[in-house]
DNA sequence: GGTCAATCGAGACTGTGTATCACCTTGGAC
DNA sequence: GTCCAAGGTGATACACAGTCTCGATTGACC
């Protein structure tokens, strides 16, 4: 057996079991390299004939979100994707053609929402920040839309 | 007939007819105060029995989101919301409460998305920065949850 | 008042995500 | 290696958001 990725040990730390389909759906993920959506997955499952029922897939994706493995991203079209990332607070950047996306740090953002608090009597608790553009492979392939 | 409303005047600086539907639904947005689902605007319109269509409401609200009177936000639950808003570029503090909202300037995100695009080699187009926590009157109600 | 394109309401349809339930796997105890 | 309970699975039904279609209606303009 190969060394387990980044997903398949959240799952065990987790204290979760690493059964064939969630392994199946870790190797699917990885094989992505950037944000997906559900269906992509279920597509990408269905296509390889992995015989991985819809309901696992969301439940999977649904577990390493919980875990914090994986982050979900609202896309400028209003769909839902999901990130593979770390643990610690952080932000994307996700390019909006190949959906390749890096992680970015706080920024100072944490500052930045004491001092919106201060400024309009909220408590902020919360704040989700992404950003989407072009990746410096879809640049160089000088893609304009 | 009292004066047009902000969304009134949307739609019809926008070129577009301010039929008696559409009216009903600037209304029923005006009368929310805050960030709302179309779910919540639906019932609405079914509970005032205004005899609006759904799929209506959803054509109001999208025409509005188009002009820029309205902008869709992603709720950290994952459904979608609209808050009424300005033109100009802002983000949006939600309470998560009571859903009321207010719009914070851009407050030198546009400078920090460049620093990133710089940084990642990402060409930066869009982003999005939402902040979610308790509004003064929720948090003076002693809230907590 | 008459005309016509824009808009409307009803309802069918699509896609995403969740719930249910009988069956299957996993991993630990022996 | 065998057994067993808990956790996990796949099929399917369901709930809901949002879109599309189409014949009927309406508002803006002459």
């Amino acid at each position: 057996m190969p060394d387990p990725t980044v997903l398949e040990i959240a799952f065990e730390s987790a204290g979760r079991r690493l059964t064939r389909p969630r392994r199946a759906v870790a190797a699917l993920i990885d094989a992505r390299d950037g944000a997906f959506s559900a269906a992509d997955l279920v597509a990408d499952a269905r296509s390889g004939r992995l015989g991985i029922g819809r309901a696992t897939i969301f439940r999977a994706i649904e577990l390493l979100a919980e875990i914090g493995a994986l982050e979900r991203i609202d896309l400028p079209t209003g769909e839902h994707a999901y990130v593979p990332c770390g643990p610690a607070h952080h932000h994307h950047v996700v390019c909006r053609r190949c959906s390749r996306s890096v992680e970015i740090g706080d920024l100072g953002l944490v500052a930045l929402a004491r001092d919106i608090a201060r400024k309009t009597g909220y408590r902020i608790d919360e704040h989700r920040l992404e950003l989407f553009g072009l990746c410096p492979d879809c640049r160089r392939a000088g893609v304009s839309a």
